[in-house]
DNA sequence: GTCCATCATTGGAACGTTCCAAGTACCGGC
DNA sequence: GCCGGTACTTGGAACGTTCCAATGATGGAC
């Protein structure tokens, strides 16, 4: 071996290339490849010499040179919407990219405006860019985007399952009925017994699915309904919709989100009430304002929601005929619970 | 022209390729590319010709062999933090995403627990996937990765300025100082003039850049200094802190952020003061939860953030020699008056 | 009509990897 | 000593694009 006599190609940053570090493994270039895809085919000695190889001359091959002949890029796509963020989605998207690179896939973003747009954008993404799938945020009644994926034999998974009850695709989600559910009981152990709920307007999706949670917990426990009050995810609506509920007299809140637990809140100081002696509260989200306005909340398991999304989609991507039968998960969340609802 | 001859390569999902296109239009390969490339080498009628066929197939170009041959991938890395949001990285993800998308560069997101973990990732992403450059958040007093980058020759451009005074990158950043100077003209207009700051614990960077706005505003009007407080950027300290401020008297308060801005309103309404008529307040960055609650804040300009961000790096990126002096762009934020400085 | 310059187009190789089919060496059985 | 199989290794082509150098066509000057 006379010397560093690498025989790496010009214009290429001094990269070392499977032909290199075969040049000074002594094999041919298919070995060196075999040795990193199909060890099995390689003798044992060999394997070694290459591996050594590899690691004196950094080697590691080039994505674009791979997904040229595979047409894998190992890019999965994934929509970053322009609606004012409820907190969750920062924390996904960590989250995901973390589990993405656990098995050496990265998130490429893009936008839309609309659903239709989303699909326009599809087929550049997918022909152009090669990427192997796409990981939909916000499912809802009537989404288009996952059967339009699904007729092109597209690989998706969405976070949020198909409110139409379609199947043809894997999806995750977080169960929200147990998660009110477990605020409800939580609520009920403290002995509460006059429960009222501040959701969303009435239709099916995430609002109906929480509330019910709170219906199932208080029947469960044959404690009648307490009052109800639904309005838009807003501060100043749910001020309004809180300020109607109190007059109720609850003892105790369940809302659907973060948002209108905060409107309680702010709406009970507005009255000199303190939350979690005289009303208790819970929100929905666990969100940073959340954690700092002391509101009890139920917490999204999101890095499991974000392994599960990667481990579902690889397998679909990664299955031979693309056929494996679509899998579901369903997490459960859990309750946060803080000074609004009595405790710490 | 017999019927719909696509000379279409198997194993290709049915795309069109430059050759079939080239088949198609009666002309070489290479011809078609310089339509694409470089139109000025080509006879216009070739050219149209061409483009028809283009326009037919349905051709688009693909990314990985060109990026094989080039070196260029056409995406941008950018790092998704795990610390919980201030609610602004969001937007300008999407703002970044979408002026990306203008110039047909993408953003590839990567996690890293620390700086020097990210400086350890920057070969992976830079040699195997080939990003052509870099987009940095969150620049602090000694940063090293941006030094790294020059020093490797890796394009980058830093959302933020240096903080160090160093000079080898372009950088985009919002005069904070500007946002809260113009915080305080504000309330100085409305007749306000003693007013207070309550900011982040003292240090070069964003906290003091931002208060030393207030500080000239208020030597420019020849208005003494109101009572200042320092705290983290935390709603139970920023309640402590901004109870020491109000004991003080002060008729209005510029805040560092929003966070503490909604601690100061907190309190208020804990005193059963009005934020607006007894006391003003104007918190920094207007997010969601400001706009919610009625607080006046500054808005930082994301979308011409981003635009800058990616004019500047694409700049870098597609200059010949790579040596084009670094540029940097300051941009001025507005202040967007809501109830709790009298407003609406 | 010859020569040179310019314009438009083309052929061949290369980027770094993987697929496929073809090799080579070894080994045991008869 | 030939045969057939198994274990390992390799050569050549291909993926779709761009770079480089070479080719052919056109036109004006002399």
């Amino acid at each position: 071996m006379p010397g560093s006599g690498d025989s790496r190609s010009p214009g290429n940053r001094g990269r070392a290339t499977l032909g290199s570090v075969a040049a000074r493994a002594g094999v041919s270039p298919q070995t060196v490849s075999n040795v990193l895809n199909a060890p099995h085919l390689v003798r044992s000695d060999t394997a070694e010499r290459v591996r050594d190889a590899v690691r004196e001359l950094g080697y590691r091959p080039h994505r674009a040179a791979r997904q040229l002949r595979t047409r894998r890029s190992h890019v999965l796509g994934l929509r970053v919407e322009a609606a004012p963020g409820d907190g969750v989605f920062d924390r996904f998207l960590h989250a995901l990219t973390d589990a993405a690179a656990e098995r050496d896939y990265r998130i490429m973003l893009y936008t839309a405006r609309g659903d239709e747009a989303e699909i326009a954008a599809y087929s550049e993404l997918y022909d152009r860019w090669d990427l192997d799938g796409f990981v939909l945020t916000s499912t809802h009644p009537g989404d288009r985007r996952t059967s339009h994926l699904a007729d092109r034999g597209i690989p998706c998974v969405t976070f949020g399952r198909p409110w139409d009850g379609s199947d043809h695709h894997p999806w995750v989600d977080v169960d929200g009925a147990a998660g009110t559910r477990a605020a409800t009981d939580h609520l009920l152990a403290a002995g509460h017994r006059r429960i009222g709920f501040l959701g969303w307007p009435a239709g099916p999706g995430v609002g109906d699915d929480r509330m019910s949670g709170w219906q199932a917990a208080l029947d469960a426990a044959e404690v009648p309904h307490g009052p109800v009050a639904r309005c838009h995810n807003d501060l100043t609506e749910g001020r309004a919709a809180a300020a109607a509920l109190l007059d109720a007299g609850p003892t105790a809140l369940v809302c659907v989100s973060d948002v209108l637990g905060l409107a309680v809140l702010a709406e009970l100081t507005e009255r000199g009430l303190q939350a979690g002696t005289d009303v208790a509260v819970v929100g929905f989200d666990d969100t940073d304002v959340a954690q700092m306005a002391g509101l009890s909340s139920v917490h999204q398991p999101l890095v499991e929601v974000a392994g599960a999304c990667v481990r579902l989609i690889t397998r679909l991507i990664e299955s031979p005929g693309g056929s494996v039968p679509p899998e579901r998960e369903l997490l459960t969340p859990t309750l946060v619970p803080r000074a609004s609802s009595g405790a710490g």
